[in-house]
DNA sequence: GTTGACTATATTGTCGACATTCCTCGTATT
DNA sequence: AATACGAGGAATGTCGACAATATAGTCAAC
């Protein structure tokens, strides 16, 4: 009940080798700012060069590669400017999600969000961690899904969110700031359940912006 | 001097067919929500079914087209509902943009965006509509290149925009709204000239907001 | 020593053919 | 008559080979 699952049912071969390339890139193993070759990744992972290119078109669409015509792809590369314009993106987006949310989210699925930030209250109390990482996410794509607005869930799903899991894991960002990012949560889901839509819009704003900051402080002193 | 050109220089064949059929889809002479059978337009467009896929590809990129695995790719289908969706993403992120614009924006970009609008206002006053269609466009990419965010950038001009234009296009609105556009439009340069980021989001929210208005009022007589 | 052109090589772009999957339509059965 | 099943056809997915382009290295000229 607690997990809000994306399903990404790999059908096709390139399907496979696109999920398989996004994973290493966003994980590391492939690392950022390095080139893709088209001949050495399909001997690599044992599919054919059209099935590699696939992928990679795939993976510029998410912004995670970038092409130059008759050069080749290379994965981003990680700046702090980048990921700054990343969160202002994000704030923009996700805070229009907690709006439309307000608005669109059935009374059940509130309920629902609700339970699950109960949940987390009670990981956080017992001193626990394992919020921030798939608790916050949860959170968010709740919200985001509950927007009831496929552009936006797109744009944040398939795009924004994996190129900041990849700030997250190679700029190393755990960080505390877990039982403040709590107490955010619940008066973010507070609006949406008393249908605020301009309270919703701001607390998701604010809670994104002091995330940016937090992170932005931590990328300054290192 | 008075039009922001977006540069896209078509270097490979597959170039030239996206760019191809990107045109042929958003000025309606594929119908939205057709059928694109690649050996169909492979026979069209006189170039191999490698090319046609990777164009398609590149569509299905900016939602314009959309694919199924082994059934293939269709155009996407315009609704009202999907109008509104639109509408809502652009608002939240051509905010971000005015907002980004009044901190970044050098004091001549905003000189020149100034010297824009006075031009606008002489074709206004002079009883000419010209100013619809290019001056709109040329105002918005202006400040949406001066949030100089990359993503930012991105998702509206290479995305958003296109899609924009189709519903124009396909489901016909130009309408009047002309001049009090006009004095939208210059109240939000008054505002990035002023550097008040908060204010200059505001006032493009709301501007795209009343448009939106203007649009939906027309989708619901019609 | 530096700059310029040229060649060699490796990589990407493009192609046609084959494999696999889905959809349609006809047939048979209940 | 309605449904289930299967064969046929057409479209997409995948492959290996060839063509076109960029990069690196060499050599020559100033």
């Amino acid at each position: 009940m607690s997990i809000a699952v994306i399903t990404e049912q790999a059908v096709t071969n390139a399907d496979k080798t696109f999920f398989q390339l996004r994973s290493d890139i966003v994980e590391g193993d492939i690392p950022a700012g390095s080139k893709l070759s088209e001949t050495e990744l399909s001997t690599k992972y044992q599919v054919s060069r059209a099935v590699i290119r696939e992928a990679i078109n795939r993976l510029e669409a998410c912004h995670l590669v970038e092409r130059r015509a008759n050069v080749g792809a290379r994965v981003v590369s990680l700046t702090p400017d980048g990921l700054i314009q990343l969160y202002q993106v994000r704030e923009a987006l996700e805070g229009m999600a907690a709006r439309l949310a307000a608005k669109n989210m059935s009374d059940e699925e509130i309920a629902d969000l609700t339970a699950l930030l109960d949940n987390h209250f009670q990981t956080v109390k017992d001193g626990n961690s394992y919020y921030q990482e798939a608790g916050d996410l949860d959170f968010h794509y709740r919200i985001i899904l509950g927007s009831k607005n496929q552009h936006l869930i797109e744009v944040l799903v398939n795009g924004i969110y994996h190129l900041i899991r990849m700030y997250r894991v190679q700029l190393g960002m755990a960080g505390p700031r877990v039982t403040t990012a709590f107490d955010e949560h619940k008066h973010v889901v507070q609006a949406i359940a008393n249908r605020d839509e301009e309270l919703a819009e701001m607390l998701m704003r604010r809670h994104i912006l002091y995330s940016k900051n937090n992170i932005e402080r931590k990328l300054l002193q290192s």
